[in-house]
RNA sequence: GCUCGUAUAGUGUAGUGGCCCAUCAUGAAGGACUCUCAUUCCUUCGACCCGGGUUCAAAUCCCGGUACGAGCACCA
């Protein structure tokens, strides 16, 4: 009788499942191999939802337990909790680093050990390939409790080199899916040559537990009660369930969205780009080119705009690929309303006005929707004003909030203040009321540098402008704007 | 190859057996407002992967096919 409730259109994200309001424990667990990108905002914006949803625990974890292949980044540690604070308006409830909980994972891969859950492989990766492959059991899975710690204790004492050894859960050589036989939990690192790059750290340990270990060890420290994440990690729940029936844990709910590609930006990963960065293919993480929070930011994407985008996406399984204009979409939503109108003319014209006789000031609102924004006004004395080349050329104009005029050569004759025809509206410029400026902008992963004539201003740095007729940009702390987006997506 | 997952308009999404000749957004086309190609508003266009089955009734359940994606790392 109430379904008819049911059936209508949900709005946000679905309910968890066995949900409480103030018992939901929820966290967001990236490696700090460098800062966040488009794709991390996914997970705390979902996250950070929920959070807000059932007024429960928002825990960001950093998980830093690969030093060689993806080693964290020491300065990701700070950047990330900002990052985490402008995306999801509040610092998290809790910051967990996996390198500063060792001792924790250490008790429990010991306990694992003592309790036969797991043992210590001394066969190579690739023999253990072949007991994977074959379903057949690795003859150090027959060693006693007492074997393993034995092992384990040389292991901590750094008899071993790294590859020699690893620490495993008792699974089933048997089960379905290859994947889950019998993984890997705890490995040994060359900590002197790959050292920690946080200095509490460095190569204070060898031993060091795999994702899947750690992850959900910490998932139960923490009392995680929902697991919101990509569905790359499908087969690392299964691992962690099996684990977690060992110790006779309850695994939290979990659920999964699908692979997102970005038209425009392909395949980026973390990886990548630092190795760009520290090859010099980019100055930096900001560049406006890279998927970053940091980059996006920095070109005016708002922090609401990222939140609605992900929302909209909810969490589907489906993978899927959407254009940059979606996000657009939503920014221009967010930001239109208090982007103050700024007008910069590119391949700037210098026109003198003549025939009428000219207003001391003209006046343009800041923002048209919102008067209380104030105007713009500038000053006439000088009777110059620069128009766009591609403007000029047409012959005859209407000056936004000005008057209209015919161009003769360099002389654009006053023809009259009233509206007199259908010619177009242009922006423009008077001359004292400009200055030199800069728009930058991107194509093609090329960053465009574009100079023209920028109406004097005095807004703060980081403001988001609508450039009339151009588009939204940001202002830079160098007083150049860069282009976040056009005012239209209509191609010229 | 093995395992797992997904399939609704151009792009995303809602929908868990009848309310669905299917929701909302975005997009496109047209229009209104506006001294910006902005914003706002209105109209129109446009979809249930294919084939079987279950049922009085299927986008929804089952089976098969196809397509796409992920995992099978001493990465996260």
């Amino acid at each position: 009788m109430e379904k008819r409730e049911v059936k209508e259109r949900r709005t946000g994200l679905p309910d968890l499942k066995d949900a409480q309001k103030g018992k939901v424990v929820l966290r967001f667990a990236p490696n700090p191999n460098g800062p966040l990108s488009f794709g991390h905002a996914r997970g705390l914006v979902i996250n950070s939802t929920y959070r807000e949803m059932y007024d429960g625990v928002f825990i960001l974890r950093f998980d830093d337990t690969d030093t060689k292949v993806k080693p964290p980044m020491l300065e990701a540690y700070e950047r990330i909790q900002e990052e985490t604070a402008w995306l999801t308006g509040r610092k998290p409830d809790r910051v967990v680093i996996a390198s500063d909980r060792m001792e924790h994972y250490y008790e429990h891969a010991s306990l694992m050990l003592e309790k036969g859950y797991g043992y210590v492989c001394r066969c190579s990766a690739e023999a253990f390939k072949e007991h994977r492959v074959g379903k057949t059991n690795c003859p150090c899975r027959e060693r006693t409790s007492l074997e393993n710690l034995e092992l384990w204790q040389q292991m901590l004492d750094r008899e071993f080199n790294p590859g020699e050894v690893v620490v495993r859960v008792k699974t089933d050589m048997t089960l379905k899916n290859p994947a889950l036989r019998d993984w890997p939990a705890l490995r040994l690192q060359d900590t002197e040559a790959h050292p920690h790059p946080r200095e509490s750290i460095g190569s204070k340990y060898v031993v060091w537990p795999l994702l899947d270990f750690q992850s959900a060890v910490e998932d139960h420290l923490q009392g995680v009660t929902h697991i919101v994440r990509g569905k790359d990690l499908m087969d690392s729940t299964r691992k962690q369930t099996l684990l977690y029936e060992h110790f006779g844990w309850n695994y939290p709910e979990t659920m999964y969205w699908g692979r997102v590609k970005v038209h425009e930006w392909g395949g980026f990963s973390t990886s990548k780009m630092r190795l760009d960065i520290e090859e010099g293919r980019y100055p930096g993480w900001g560049d406006p080119r890279l998927p970053t929070l940091e980059g996006l930011k920095g070109r005016g994407i708002s922090d609401a705009a990222l939140r609605a985008f992900w929302l909209e996406l909810g969490i589907t399984q489906k993978d899927i690929s959407v254009p940059l204009s979606t996000l657009y979409a939503h920014n221009t939503k967010v930001v239109d309303s208090t982007a103050p109108r700024l007008s910069f003319i590119r391949e700037p014209v210098l026109c003198s006005l003549e025939g009428l006789e000219i207003p001391k000031t003209v006046s343009h609102p800041v923002n048209p929707n919102d008067k209380t924004m104030g105007s713009r006004t500038w000053d006439m004395n000088k009777g110059t004003v620069y128009l766009e080349q591609e403007d000029f050329e047409k012959g005859s104009l209407r000056l936004k909030e000005f008057a209209d005029i015919n161009l003769e050569g360099p002389k654009a004759i006053l023809h009259s203040f009233e509206r007199s025809d259908k010619r177009s509206i242009v922006h423009w410029i008077t001359e004292e009321n400009s200055t030199e400026g800069t728009l930058i902008s991107t194509s093609n992963n090329e960053i465009i540098t574009q100079n023209g004539r920028l109406e004097k201003h005095a807004l703060k740095i980081g403001t988001i402008v609508q450039l009339e007729r151009i588009g939204y940009a940001r202002l830079q702390e160098d007083g150049s704007f860069i282009l976040c987006h056009e005012v239209s997506v209509e191609e010229k």
